[in-house]
DNA sequence: GAGGGGAGCGCG
DNA sequence: AAAGCGCGCTCCCCTC
């Protein structure tokens, strides 16, 4: 069966190529080629054109009134979507370097969309793996497929990882198994097992959903709104397509509020007292400064502190710093 | 030559 | 890819 584009045409999408490449040859040179291609053309032979004359440096344009769920968004140059996921991509990463004197410190947050999920569904079990510091997809293949953590496999943690991650954003049986390349009804089990461990989590989908149908929109904890015009569709799949966006809205939308928290109390800090610190940027759910290199250690445990306190859930949050001479090693 | 849309793909 | 949320950029094709 070939794959259709919306328009009808043969689709050539990677997931369709990587399909065909189990057969032929050919699909696999095609993937290749597209990787290394978009490499070059959006970041290796761009990056280099777009350094300010003055400074040195590339900068890029934070926009705040973009993305519906309160998310910046970042132009000219993109710098949310350096790549980072495979060994070649993180050559261009490992370009962006701190100067003399100068470290660079990523700080970002754990599953800190999962751990709003727990927070808003008040689930008992997804609440306490996070209270109890557990690894919370190990914590979720052990419940899933009812083994003792320590007997959880890669195999396990992976599937539960696609459940976790597939809830955050709606996801339906149908797309769990395309993800995990497993059966409807295989995939529709582990759903089934999912909600009956963590039946909090059901009742929140439920929920959330119900209260956008009755309202027109959904909220963050912070009370930040997004309004669903087609949450009450007769168009089934537009209907659904606004469920999706109510589930996912109150999480991504959150999270977007706590660091946009943090980056203001980091902010005040800096003016504050000074410290040998700069704020350069924003990626969703990390933050990336240029700090002395003496004073790295103090530095990155009172930025680490800044942010776990920008919102106080039912678990703590936690952030992961790193630091290197360029952004691949802070990481 | 400018602008728009689709396909594809980089990130969280 | 209809079937999983949110973005921006490049390439290509088309229209005006």
């Amino acid at each position: 069966m070939i794959k259709k584009t919306p328009k009808g045409q043969p689709s050539t999408a990677e997931e369709v190529l990587q399909e065909l490449a189990n057969d032929y040859e050919l699909p696999r040179l095609v993937l290749e080629f597209r990787s290394l291609s978009k490499l070059k053309s959006t970041y290796t032979d761009k990056l280099p054109l777009q350094i300010d004359k003055d400074t040195g440096r590339v900068h890029t344009s934070y926009h705040q009134a973009v993305a519906a769920t309160g998310r910046l968004s970042s132009t000219s140059p993109n710098l949310q979507n350096i790549p980072i996921r495979t060994e070649e991509g993180r050559r261009i990463r490992q370009a962006f370097i701190a100067p003399q004197g100068s470290v660079l410190l990523a700080a970002d947050y754990s599953q800190i969309e999962l751990r709003i999920m727990a927070h808003l569904s008040q689930d008992e079990g997804l609440v306490g793996a996070f209270q109890r510091g557990e690894d919370v997809h190990r914590a979720t293949a052990a419940e899933v497929f009812g083994l003792a953590l320590d007997d959880v496999g890669t195999e396990e943690r992976r599937a539960a990882k696609a459940i976790n991650f597939g809830l955050i954003y709606g996801m339906s049986a149908f797309g769990l198994a395309k993800q995990l390349n497993i059966g409807r009804n295989e995939a529709q089990d582990y759903v089934n097992a999912y909600f009956e461990k963590y039946p909090g989590v059901l009742e929140f989908m439920d929920r959330i959903r119900k209260q956008a149908a009755e309202d027109g929109y959904v909220e963050t904890i912070f009370g930040r709104r997004l309004y669903l015009p087609e949450i009450n569709a007769r168009n089934g799949m537009r209907r659904q397509a606004a469920e999706r966006t109510a589930i996912n809205a109150p999480m991504q939308g959150t999270a977007a509020d706590i660091i946009k928290r943090a980056m203001i109390s980091v902010h005040e800090w800096i003016e504050s007292k000074q410290p040998p610190v700069k704020m350069i940027m924003q990626v969703h759910d990390e933050l990336v400064f240029e700090v002395g290199e003496k004073a790295v250690d103090e530095m990155s445990q009172t930025i680490n502190q800044l942010m776990c306190d920008a919102a106080e859930l039912s678990l703590p949050l936690v952030v992961d710093t790193g630091t290197g001479k360029n952004w691949d090693e802070a990481h």
